[in-house]
DNA sequence: TTCAACTTTGTAATCGTTACAAACTTGAAT
DNA sequence: ATTCAAGTTTGTAACGATTACAAAGTTGAA
């Protein structure tokens, strides 16, 4: 378990309450939120929080390479702790996405037609495990 | 060439002038166009064009499955009428959307971890052919 | 020719996000 | 401890993409 503080110094970030707590809530809930969903999160526990705040500590941490905002689907932006390249899903049904470990080598750092790949997103759609269980 | 007014015969969507030109767009420039960029492109030849007509059009194409919207990259959404499964490449540079003709089956209709996959998606990025030869 | 159903249009509303300026907080220098 | 400048947070307003809605226009079958 990495400590939230001891990152932020790392990346030169001054470690606020709020950056924290959103660093925080990223790390122990891999659910990647929207920035509202973060909001809507810890405004109980901060309640002068601002959504702007949010938006602001989301821009730095991108910025500085602590997350990852990935437009997977349905043109809303997501953020994620875990950089480590994985392969997305999203269920249909419950909108939830999960992370699936298959490590994905192909395309990357390569030529193809000529040009030149050098990040590369495998998103996949359908039905989760649960809403399967359900649907029976 | 398909007829275009064929095609939306069998869906069954009345095909005005509007629905027309904006379908005969996306057939003939494969530039995964945004909405406000087939406005762009169309109302110097339909001058009372409406944006939500615009919108209305692709909403009822993709419910018809004549188009398919995509959330490759960069949150926002773009349409095409190709729907044969292909890999999307974007160009950092220069912002274009390539098809690369790489068919991929990896994944299609599989569980995995349990979950059943119905839809995959493979982006690319990275530097496109042509902005390589102009950096150089 | 008429009329109901469908289509298009323009305006206003909404949603997610960003811009901006004022208020607040912090920590180093005194 | 006090001060002050730099950095941070906040609320409001602005913005761009999209949707809701209602009025106006178009179409085709009776």
């Amino acid at each position: 378990m990495q400590n939230i503080i001891e990152v932020l110094k790392e990346h030169n970030i001054a470690p606020s309450m709020q950056r924290v707590k959103i660093l925080e809530y990223l790390r122990d809930y891999k659910t990647h939120p929207t920035a509202d969903m973060i909001y809507q999160a810890l405004v109980n526990d901060i309640p002068t929080l601002s959504k702007t705040t949010v938006y602001n500590t989301l821009k730095t941490f991108t910025e500085n390479g602590i997350l990852v905002a990935l437009s997977l689907f349905d043109n809303e932006v997501r953020y994620e702790y875990n950089t480590d390249p994985h392969v997305h899903f999203k269920c249909m049904k419950c909108n939830k996405i999960y992370d699936l470990n298959k490590t994905f080598d192909l395309y990357k750092n390569e030529f193809i037609d000529g040009h030149k790949v050098t990040e590369h997103y495998v998103n996949l759609k359908g039905i989760c495990k649960s809403c399967l269980k359900e649907g029976k």
